[in-house]
DNA sequence: GCTTGACCCTCTAGTGGGTGGAGGCTTTAG
DNA sequence: CTAAAGCCTCCACCCACTAGAGGGTCAAGC
């Protein structure tokens, strides 16, 4: 398979394929005419690893979560940890955007949003409130 | 003041400081020996950046809010727009972390975390489930 | 006067995870 | 035979900083 073809599969953008090669997720062959010729095993990490991004993990996550895959005597205990930590993670960030959405949302709502100076929102971003 | 001692009041990084002359969000006199010598407007500056990144606003944001604030003649509307379409963006991001936590999460109890290989993370990941 | 340590300076390069584009092959359809 | 689509490499860029090298300056203590 050319890697048009394997875009298309896996819905991941060419250039995103050929970055994964790059960093050594996948080695696909070259046929003789240079283009890179994807086996299914290939086609099958990147679906695994477009599966992993979209779930939030790191490049780096997933380059050990792959060699978890491949390794048939991995503990799940490895696997699991990963994915808590990762999890931790993402309380962490959606905490920090709650808090945003919260003061925000707070900050719009005591805005006039008309034609005049005065606004609640640069106020408080100067702290002169 | 020089630039350690601003940091230490608008607790940002020297490094960030430094970041934000170079982009033109300040621009510090300087005293005979080179330092960099911010007067209080640059200080006043530097806190509501300081905030306004806080909340999330990109760095473009924050350039046409220091505009806004700084423009004795704005419409409290067009700074209302900035924050509303930045609301927008935080609950879209917060959607989907929160889509990815119930997976993740998901995934995590129906892992046994044990010492044997068989994870449901890794099936899900692979899509083999 | 000298040293020490805390400051400050500039400049370059790196982070993560790709993305965009230039410039140039190869293949395929008509 | 030609045009379009597809593939290749290489380099630069995105965001918002951050790290570090290499060096100048300043204040305190001896």
């Amino acid at each position: 398979m050319n890697i048009g073809e394997v875009a298309k599969m896996v819905e991941l953008p060419i250039k995103t394929i050929r970055y994964y090669e790059e960093i050594g997720f996948i080695q696909p062959r070259r046929s003789a005419n240079g283009y890179r010729s994807f086996r299914d095993s290939d086609v099958h990490k990147l679906a695994f690893l477009g599966r992993a991004r979209s779930l939030g993990f790191s490049i780096e996550d997933c380059r050990i979560l792959l060699q978890l895959y491949e390794n048939d005597t991995r503990a799940s205990a490895d696997v699991k940890q990963i994915a808590q930590e990762h999890l931790i993670r993402i309380d962490a960030k959606v905490k920090e955007l709650q808090a945003m959405r919260n003061t925000l949302s707070h900050l719009i709502e005591a805005c006039a949003g008309d034609d005049r100076p005065a606004c609640p929102i640069l106020l408080d971003l100067a702290m002169l409130n």
